[in-house]
DNA sequence: CCAATAGTGTCTATCAGACATTATCTA
DNA sequence: TAGATAATGTCTGATAGACACTATTGG
């Protein structure tokens, strides 16, 4: 983030002497996120529940308040909100939108800045199967719960941002683990898209773009072992000029 | 926006009476716009000169806080903000970003979420020219001018963000009278994209995807007249599968 | 050998780029 | 008629879809 671009005059020093940010109203702010990985082939999102009031006992997203303290950025808020509830900070996090209304939170009008991040199954599965209160539901599933505020509705858009990724990028390729077929990759892709996608068509794309490092390792199931690949550095700033059919 | 989905208990009533939105500090708010035209062959923003402190005197993006009472949602307070500013409201608005951190103003820790918006430089002339504290700014030399706050930064992404958008769509139509030419909306496209374009290859994808509407009229500068088009109502939400070159 | 899964060869269809050609206006 | 601008015809090239084929593993 940039800092402010000019020094301020006396005249608005006088100003931000007198200034107290509680003397004008402003909405509540959070920061939520949706954290998505691939597992059991299934996509699944991350889900807490709620330890405090409103909407206590439910389930929802997580998130929180910024600390004012601690938190230089927003980004910084998120991470350390994830980070608190997986142990580890997911490789790829972006920012999603906002929401924002006077009725979305029963305290009154509230802005919750939501997040989309992506992160390997097995790199928190320990923390999360140690805790009761945090844990990784199907997508599918999810999207019929009841959740706290409006956190059904953040589902919804995450995931049609994700697709949306999907058709014109790699991007999905976070939510498996550091080193991961090609096979697997493509069912990522089929689940998100909801459709079969050609083999073929699939990684002609991906190797043209080089975004892919062949390990040389190889990991068999029954038939004949697939490559193992992990994400060249800059994978997810890749857009193909073409999509995929959707 | 959603309601919250579930009735409070009793327990939660009691939570809810004792609470003060005061009581417990959160960032300060804004929501702030990048307002584009298209017009002297020129893309141009909306600057306005900020009337009180904090960097009073020096120009910004047209923005302001939330207006608890009145604004049912972030949709509303960008909508009041522009309407206040340009007299219309623009035929094209979308939430860009939120930027947050703990310097970006010298109040403290604040929050802007930034839309995009797009209108004809004709719509809101009379009421702009009529004030002196709001004005049409070349992008190229807003971009090269000091701006309150963090809002160059908003500035560069709104328009890689709209540049992004004429790749894959004619969102950036909305820039544009509600008749336009093609010639106009492929000048506009190739100010954006920074390339000239082939006039068939432009074409050819917009009469295929059938965007635009002939309204029969014609207008001519100098040759042989233009068709004069206009938006069909779900233009905006159509993205093409294959990019324009960049 | 078969079953299963991974990976390739190759044809077609679609659509953007390139650029020459034609059309329609004013002076 | 010349000059300017708008619109079209048509070829090429890139790349996704379709689908048959080959490759490599375990029984």
């Amino acid at each position: 983030m940039t800092k402010p671009r000019v020094r301020a005059t006396s005249e608005e020093w006088d100003y931000l002497r007198e200034y107290r940010v509680g003397d004008y109203p402003t909405p509540l702010l959070t920061v939520d996120a949706v954290l998505f990985t691939f597992h059991d082939n299934q996509l699944q999102v991350l889900l807490v529940q709620r330890a405090n009031h409103p909407a206590k006992g439910q389930w929802g997203l997580p998130g929180g308040f910024v600390a004012l303290e601690q938190d230089a950025d927003l980004d910084a808020t998120v991470r350390r909100n994830l980070m608190a509830k997986t142990g580890v900070e997911p490789p790829h996090i972006e920012q999603l939108a906002s929401y924002g209304s006077a009725h979305r939170d029963p305290r009154g009008w509230s802005v919750t800045v939501c997040y989309s991040a992506l992160i390997a199954h097995q790199a928190c599965a320990q923390q999360i199967d140690s805790v009761s209160d945090v844990r990784w539901v199907p997508l599918d599933e999810a999207l019929v719960s009841p959740l706290a505020f409006d956190h059904q509705q953040l589902l919804v858009d995450a995931r049609e941002r994700l697709r949306q990724k999907a058709l014109y990028s790699i991007v999905p390729a976070y939510a498996l683990p550091d080193r991961f077929t090609l096979p697997q990759l493509q069912q990522l892709h089929e689940v998100l898209i909801g459709k079969t996608l050609q083999k073929k068509s699939f990684r002609r794309r991906i190797e043209q773009a080089e975004l892919l490092i062949d390990t040389g390792e190889k990991r068999g199931e029954g038939g004949r072992p697939a490559s193992l690949y992990r994400m060249r550095p800059n994978t997810a700033d890749h857009f193909f000029v073409r999509n995929l059919e959707s």
